[in-house]
DNA sequence: CAGGTTTCTGGTATGCCGTTCCAATCTTGG
DNA sequence: CCAAGATTGGAACGGCATACCAGAAACCTG
């Protein structure tokens, strides 16, 4: 034992906030049911601790996902090193699959992000996110009365778009189950009741085929060919 | 006591799915702290019985708050009769303004309905705001092709709205604190570094400005004025 | 209207949760 | 080397959803 070899920790690994956010993120990866997955006592026992030695490190549970939503925001977001030359066309396309790939990732993310930006729109995930569509948004020529509109309606479609195709693909395993998924749906829907239920009826096969990427990035072009078509500020 | 009298209740009245539903409602209504608000506990005290009468009548609570959001959101739909004249864009204003009130009237709604559209599409939530969305969009003229996905996006942009918004409206009481809210918002907006954040703190002055509603609006009209210019499959 | 069966009730018990508290242990500076 | 502070982890506490069950009420059937 050379001198100064052993001061460096406690145990195997000192903790840290860091290694709390990274074993709460596992954790609420692997279960599947959200935020529930997450508990101190399992915690505890994968950090091999208790839950007095994480409370010191971490207020409380709210504060623990607020601090586990924004890093993986912010590592979601900070892929586009903003000196490309892409179009704020394809900014803003790869703003949004990087959101939906770590919805999808981690499908806690979705529920978690909602609760967020509205529980508290002064964090800093908001800000990221608003900003890093905001951009593109604005050098796409958009009047700056629309800015604000415009953006946020991007943000919500998002955060609804992705949170619900992620949450699709949570159900089970890699890729097979997906398709058992939607064909259970769409059959669902095709035993609607077809006085009640006609349009629900017609799209019943384009559910079963469609792809959630590719539909996903479909309602992105519509919401961006809304912006650029109707640059005033009201409607016909 | 006359006969044929009593034998309507067995107590002041009769403990029932809907009177349980109910007195749910009220109670998530009344905390204002989301699900959390609902527990068995209080629903037993608030009928005066305990929580077995209760799990006789209701599985679980996921179950009651599934009732619960359901038929919330079949009163909310079913104020268009279907019979109306109104334009296909009218329609859907109505519906989604239908959903933005009975959201704004019950915050908990929102992350309810996400949760459960998510859950289990197949269920009867899914499917009537489905319908009701797509159909006006048939009517516009949208190519069956993108009969999904225009549906599709509408209907996440109004969830993720709807539920932003009423969410930031529960904050408090009823018109004041929403100003007081939105203005320390902008202002915290406004304190953000300029380097990093240009934009959102360019938009801080619109958002204290801005009207819930109407902005709401103007995203549906967005997304309405894509669907309709841009018929084709694919973007620019 | 008597007795058995089904429907419905409400209290009690269980096990997990977030959180608090605190005694024990390390680390550090003088 | 030793006090002072930083950090740990285990043992509570109160509250939650839920399971269980003894029995009351309603309802058949004769």
């Amino acid at each position: 034992m050379a001198p100064g070899t052993r001061r460096s920790q406690r145990r195997t690994e000192a903790l840290s906030r860091e290694r709390i956010v990274e074993a709460a993120v596992e954790l609420l990866d692997a279960d599947g049911e959200g935020e529930g997955g997450l508990t101190f006592r399992a915690l505890s026992e994968r950090l091999a601790t208790g839950p007095g030695a994480i409370y010191w490190h971490v207020t409380n549970k709210e504060e623990l996902l607020a601090t586990a939503t924004d890093a993986l925001v912010a590592a979601a977001l900070t892929l586009e090193p903003a000196g490309t030359p892409e179009s704020p066309h394809d900014r803003i396309r790869a703003v949004a699959l990087g959101l939906y790939d770590a919805i999808d990732d981690h499908p806690w993310l979705g529920a978690q992000l909602s609760a967020q930006i509205s529980r508290s729109p002064s964090g800093s995930v908001t800000p990221r996110i608003f900003e890093s569509l905001g951009r593109p948004i604005r050098e796409l020529g958009v009047p700056e009365s629309s800015w604000f509109a415009a953006t946020s309606a991007l943000m919500y479609y998002v955060l609804g778009a992705a949170g619900q195709n992620a949450a699709n693909t949570r159900t089970g395993g890699p890729e097979v189950d997906r398709a058992e998924f939607l064909d259970a749906v769409s059959s669902g829907w095709e035993a609607l009741d077809p006085d009640e239920y006609p349009f629900t009826r017609a799209v019943a096969e384009q559910l079963r085929d469609h792809d959630d990427r590719e539909q996903f990035l479909a309602g992105i072009a519509l919401i961006l060919a809304g912006v650029t078509a109707a640059p005033r500020g009201d409607l016909p």
